[in-house]
RNA sequence: GCUCCCUUCGUCUAGUGGCCUAGGACGUCGCCCUCUCACGGCGAAAACAGGGGUUCGAGUCCCCUAGGGAGCGCCA
């Protein structure tokens, strides 16, 4: 079994938007199969009435993609199983229900909303579990078809055999043992036609050939009831592996209010893809290298033994320092498209600062001083933007004075050298040293002196040697100027 | 309420009865590098939820307690 290459699955219903859980399901779905040269199919799971989804649909698909992570099979993708769409599918159910019909395994219940609330309150108050009491299976077939005749609005539910054991071997949890019992008779066609979770899920599952299920351990106790059902349809079951859920900082579940961010919020704040899938990787899943590991390398090193049944907590200081391995990983042409994607609210680009010939350098010279796009930009803004000093820069300059940014000048004509020898030169001739000759000097170059975005991480900005030589002595003598003119005003 | 599951540093985790005076990573703190921050290097503080067993020996096995989670839907 372990040799074989699996097929795994990832079966969103598109109702919102992709949040951390899901895309870490996504992501140990498709490693597991990337891993072993198997397949990674997406469905897509719009069977209740709620529309919208459209929308969603699109957006999922989008997310995957940009995370880096494909599918092999479903929409776009093709394949022989399809269509990938539950609100496709419909034919396919209905010859499903029937098989289940004909084999007296399903029957109409005709309960309301409404009773089945009472009936659930009452077992709950009464100490029994909230469970179906499967009364409309004693319906006569005459009572049954004058309801119909009637158009009294009607489920259909599974039949859940008394007094049998449901087992399997759950690939992280182990053995599960579950007794029929303790499971009451499920709807699995609603009123309206359509076809539940429990049944849809687990019919394309067996149908679309999947042989690995790796779902949220929310999904355990609704294992036996869709095994139950393929059972009886004669259909493969699958193998299944319930992996914990994520959690919040302080250990509730994820929501928004507990910081949970969607895809597109992480993406549109800045975050890379392999940032964030190392670090889901390591969320509930052990990796034995801790160094920034490429998609390909989390596939091969991705194990289904490895996988936790302990909840994780969702931190976020950790996604930021995958963010940072993520960034000094990437390539420069990388690096530039991703720092291309910050604007300023009024839609001034990077570009719009940074010389198209000074990009590949700019790169470099930020790299390790930047964790989001939105950190370059403001710097490109104070590089190159002309005049512009922050309020602290000119505070600085200020008080250096005019003379300290003459001799600068001055020094700057000198000769042809490095920023070591410019600065050697100014400390010279204006008799400063250490911070009070530096730090002026940053503020001149470099146009700020502190970055208010992250002042935790960046309070003062990139190396002034690979600014010097990223800016060039024209850029340098106007800024220079520019100092000469803000402390004499 | 009932059923099932989980519990090692602040966080992610290694650990499958002796290799554990519990290892790594992030974060924190200190030192070094250094014009600043970052990067990099070195180092420190920091955990077996609690209580009982079993055993020559328990983080590792068993039981109980506590805390947390999931499920019991015409939601997926």
């Amino acid at each position: 079994m372990d040799g074989l290459p699996f097929k795994t699955r990832f079966a969103p219903s598109p109702t919102g938007l992709l949040h951390l859980g899901n895309v870490r399901t996504a992501l140990f779905n498709f490693l597991l199969a990337r891993g072993r040269g198997g397949e990674f199919l997406l469905r897509l799971e719009d069977t209740d009435a709620v529309r919208g989804h459209e929308r969603y649909a699109q957006a999922l698909q989008e997310d995957l993609r940009w995370l880096g992570l494909p599918w092999d099979e479903g929409p776009q993708a093709g394949g022989t199983n399809g269509p990938y769409f539950q609100s496709l599918r419909g034919p396919v159910y209905q010859q499903y229900f029937s098989i289940l019909q004909e084999r007296g395994l399903a029957y109409r219940c005709f309960c309301t909303e409404h009773e089945l609330a009472v009936e659930r309150r009452t077992a709950l108050a009464a100490g029994r579990p909230p469970r179906y009491s499967g009364r409309c299976r004693m319906l006569t077939l005459g009572q049954v078809e004058s309801r119909l005749a009637a158009g009294t609005p009607a489920t259909l539910r599974f039949h859940v055999a008394d007094g049998a054991i449901v087992e399997f071997d759950d690939r992280v949890r182990g053995r599960q043992t579950f007794r029929t019992d303790d499971i009451g008779d499920f709807v699995i066609r609603r009123s309206d036609g359509t076809p539940s979770f429990f049944f849809s899920n687990a019919v394309d599952d067996a149908l679309m050939g999947v042989s690995v299920v790796v779902r949220g351990e929310d999904h355990l106790t609704n294992t036996p009831r869709q095994i139950l059902m393929l059972e009886a349809l004669g259909l493969t079951v699958p193998e299944y592996a319930h992996i914990a859920l994520v959690i919040a900082a302080d250990g509730a579940p994820l929501s928004k209010r507990s910081g949970s961010r969607s895809v597109l919020e992480l993406r549109e704040a800045g975050f890379l893809p392999l940032a964030i899938c190392n670090y889901l990787g390591r969320l509930g899943h052990t990796y034995a290298d801790n160094s920034f590991l490429s998609l390909a390398k989390l596939a091969a090193d991705f194990s289904i033994e490895r996988l936790h049944r302990a909840p994780a907590r969702y931190d976020e200081t950790q996604l930021v320092h995958w963010q940072k391995e993520a960034i000094l990983n990437a390539s420069d042409g990388e690096l530039w498209q991703w720092l291309r994607t910050a604007s300023y609210p009024d839609d001034r680009h990077i570009e719009r600062f940074v010389p198209a010939d000074l990009s590949m350098a700019f790169v470099n010279a930020l790299r390790e001083n930047v964790v989001m796009p939105l950190d370059a930009l403001i710097w490109a803004a104070n590089l190159f933007a002309g005049h512009s000093f922050d309020d602290e820069a000119s505070a600085v300059i200020r008080q250096a004075g005019a003379q300290f940014f003459r001799s600068a000048l001055a020094g700057l004509d000198k000769g042809p050298g490095g920023f070591k020898d410019f600065a050697k030169g100014v400390e010279q001739a204006t008799a400063t040293r250490g911070k009070s000759l530096f730090m002026p000097l940053r503020a001149g170059l470099s146009g700020a002196v502190y970055d208010a975005k992250w002042p935790r991480v960046w309070p003062h900005g990139p190396a002034m040697e690979r600014l010097w030589s990223m800016l060039g002595r024209e850029r340098i003598r106007q800024r220079l100027a520019q100092a000469v003119e803000l402390a004499s005003a």
